[in-house]
DNA sequence: ACCATTATAATGGTCTAACCATTCTAACTG
DNA sequence: CAGTTAGAATGGTTAGACCATTATAATGGT
């Protein structure tokens, strides 16, 4: 029926009071705070209690800490990187497989080349050709250059999310790239023949995009993504039966 | 070309040490590390340093630390919480709009209602129908009930997200939902009529789950939660033109 | 014998005061 | 004037002490 009323611990109201002046915008990004000598003072804490606040604050992304002269605590600018740890961290304590990853990276794919193919511009469409020319180099190049297509399949997808115009998918879609990245090494192997069905499937997107075609856009991104998933799978299989 | 090398900070090196050993399993969920005094021993370093890098585990969501005899830090059970509270800060950053949520939301809730349709099973219908009967008494108890109408419509939401099988949805879902509660109050204003939509809209939502309509279901979801932004957007406009 | 109370001890929380390591700046020197 | 060096400010670390909280053991009254 009640809430814990007060917070005994000193560093927690420490916390809570610079980051409410971060977030209220009272601490903008790029400000510097006071030195630690300093703000144990303003706080009238010792410094290893402040240490500790301003530690939890760095771990959650609000601050960088700097050595030296001139250095202190300074204010970030949040992304995604707080997000994207999180669920790193839910899939190495097995508590999210691969399969689970693929499955939603899959749809969510789906839903940003919808949203991408009903928003975009002609600057958009310029990026992704570009992207796409880059991509056909890597292939002409043969699988030495699988790591170089693989990253620009990652750029072409991330192009896509920020044409959604929707930071979420950009912030989800970059931690499930961020982590799924774990996995290719392991489980992708793509030859030749992989990497050019690949390729295609990354034109028609691009086309269906470009046409506007938001349903045909959805389903050929969770086909293209749903392959690149099969290899993995295959792999992984033959793996454990070799083992 | 090159990384950093060294990592000159004592207490990240423990962070990552124990880190590690929590996600190898060497360490598991309810285990008791060693006191502080202890730990500093072992490690070999001062009280201070060991502590901060306690404070980074606990935000982490790694460890909890207790107090008094018998206390210490325990092996926490990972969930989603991180996840959420990283997409809470950048919410309250500005960089998140409610229509960005609201928006990420309608896609995922339908994903979400699919895949249910997919792969329920009957002790999932059972649950669903015992909440629509908890649902319906809220409604005939009038909007007095309304917090607990919405309670049990975030309810649904969530057993249909573990239908789904897949705990990135649960998690995503999780902290959406934590992040969107936070207009309700703020935005959200139901009368009598609209909360029988609601209801009404939960209804064909769970039948259509009940009869494996996929599509179905995952329409009815956008829908549903398309109206219920919808009721928030008017409310948000009529307070800013009467301010 | 049982239950309530009270001491005890172990643990995290905080404080103080010092010194080390890093880095920018300014003074110095050739 | 350029390169070097010394100084100072800042975060990083250490040591030792004491406070606050809490589970357990000892105590004592009934």
């Amino acid at each position: 029926m009640f809430q814990a009323a007060r917070q005994t611990k000193v560093f927690e109201d420490v916390v809570a009071q610079i980051q409410e002046a971060i977030l209220d915008g009272r601490l903008k990004t790029g400000d510097t705070l006071p030195s630690e000598r300093q703000l144990k003072d303003m706080f009238n804490i010792s410094r290893g209690t402040l240490r500790e606040a301003l530690r939890v604050l760095e771990q959650k992304g609000l601050i960088e800490i700097k050595l030296g002269v001139g250095g202190g605590s300074v204010v970030k600018d949040l992304n995604a990187d707080q997000v994207s740890e999180g669920l790193a961290l839910l899939i190495r304590s097995q508590k999210v497989s691969l399969n689970h990853l693929a499955e939603f990276r899959e749809e969510v794919e789906g839903i940003v080349a919808a949203r991408a193919a009903a928003k975009k511009s002609s600057a958009d469409i310029g990026k992704l050709t570009d992207l796409l020319s880059e991509a056909r180099k890597c292939i002409d190049a043969g699988t030495s250059q699988r790591d170089a297509f693989l990253e620009i399949d990652k750029r072409i997808h991330m192009t896509l999310a920020h044409m959604a115009a929707n930071p979420i998918y950009i912030s989800v879609l970059h931690s499930v790239h961020d982590n799924i990245h774990r996995y290719y090494d392991a489980f992708l192997s793509m030859d030749q023949r992989e990497l050019q069905e690949n390729y295609r499937d990354l034109c028609d997107l691009v086309q269906a995009v470009e046409k506007g075609q938001v349903g045909r856009a959805r389903r050929l991104a969770r086909d293209h993504v749903r392959r690149f998933n099969q290899y993995m799978k295959t792999r992984e299989k033959s793996e454990k039966k070799g083992a």
